[in-house]
DNA sequence: CTAAAACCTCAACCAAGCTTTAGGTAAAGA
DNA sequence: TCTTTACCTAAAGCTTGGTTGAGGTTTTAG
């Protein structure tokens, strides 16, 4: 039997976390500087993780699939009660946290798509009157855009425009 | 009357055409170093511009909104006869393309979306056997990533294999 | 004619998310 | 012990899509 106080040592080196965890050594470094994940030191200055830091990786590795910066993680993460590595618990609440922004861009997307279909037809592409141009829009990378279907009006300029721009 | 040599002469200066765009002057600098517009000179060495480079930019902003890069929106406006400016049969063929594009990013979003709900219940996140980290796929940016549905076998590693990591 | 506004080029800078390089130290295997 | 492998830090580089600034020229309005 262990005790709790061996269990945690930290014993993995920088490489043997990266293999495990399929991220560069260059990786583990850049999210330490990032406050993502903490190392101790051994004797030789050299870095040694503890077993947990594999689920932290894996639920930055979780949220950046999904769409989510490093510093919304490091936020989230950071939400934990004393910064604790994220359990079973933890990720299904912060899953489920970043789930519903993966749904608004997802919906964005749609939306656009939508708008797409709409413009094929017309071709006017004005800069004043079609809705593909929506100046309170943001762009897809930016995560949030819940503003065409807020302006179901602007949808009806779509139509037999084109010649109006020449 | 006005002849079509007279309609075709590059007039507009650059900060008119940056007003109408909505568009920073800059950015037209940029674009034009990026090859996606082109100008001529007057005789003080300033930028004059047809006027069809405001299709050209709505199409360039079009692309964008969809989630394409400046450099395929660039390939895909050279696929013109003569780079010719796009007109409204174009835009139908280059929206209908790039709407296939964002098709594919939707959907892989949606794969995303569905194998955390999965993975919410399970919350294993292990490196090895968690669907989340199939290293076949690819990060949601990259526009691309047909892989998740590939491989459904892989779904069915989801299910309690929390406490075989640690 | 003069001053302001617009324009020019070139270079540097920004964010994100890393990787690469350089120069040097520590640990591990034969 | 010796050599290879792994590791250390700090700084620079990369990509995308631009913006900002410096220093100088052209155009336009009064």
């Amino acid at each position: 039997m262990t005790l709790a106080s061996e269990r945690d040592e930290p014993r993995l080196s920088v490489g043997q976390v990266a293999k495990r965890a399929d991220v560069a050594v260059s990786t583990l470094h850049f999210y330490e500087t990032k406050g993502l994940i903490r190392s101790w030191r051994n004797a030789g200055n050299q870095r040694r993780y503890k077993k947990d830091v594999l689920r932290r990786i894996a639920v930055i590795k979780a949220g950046q699939k999904m769409g989510i910066s490093l510093v919304e993680i490091k936020e989230t993460l950071s939400t934990l009660p004393e910064s604790r590595t994220p359990n079973k618990e933890d990720w299904a609440r912060m899953s489920r946290f970043w789930q519903a922004q993966l749904d608004e861009k997802i919906a964005y997307m749609m939306r656009v798509r939508e708008m797409v279909d709409g413009c094929i037809g017309c071709g006017c592409l004005s800069m004043k009157s079609c809705p593909m141009y929506n100046p309170e829009d943001i762009v897809a990378t930016e995560a949030n855009g819940a503003v065409w279907l807020d302006h179901p009006e602007q949808a009806k300029a779509a139509k037999n425009c084109y010649d109006s721009q020449n």
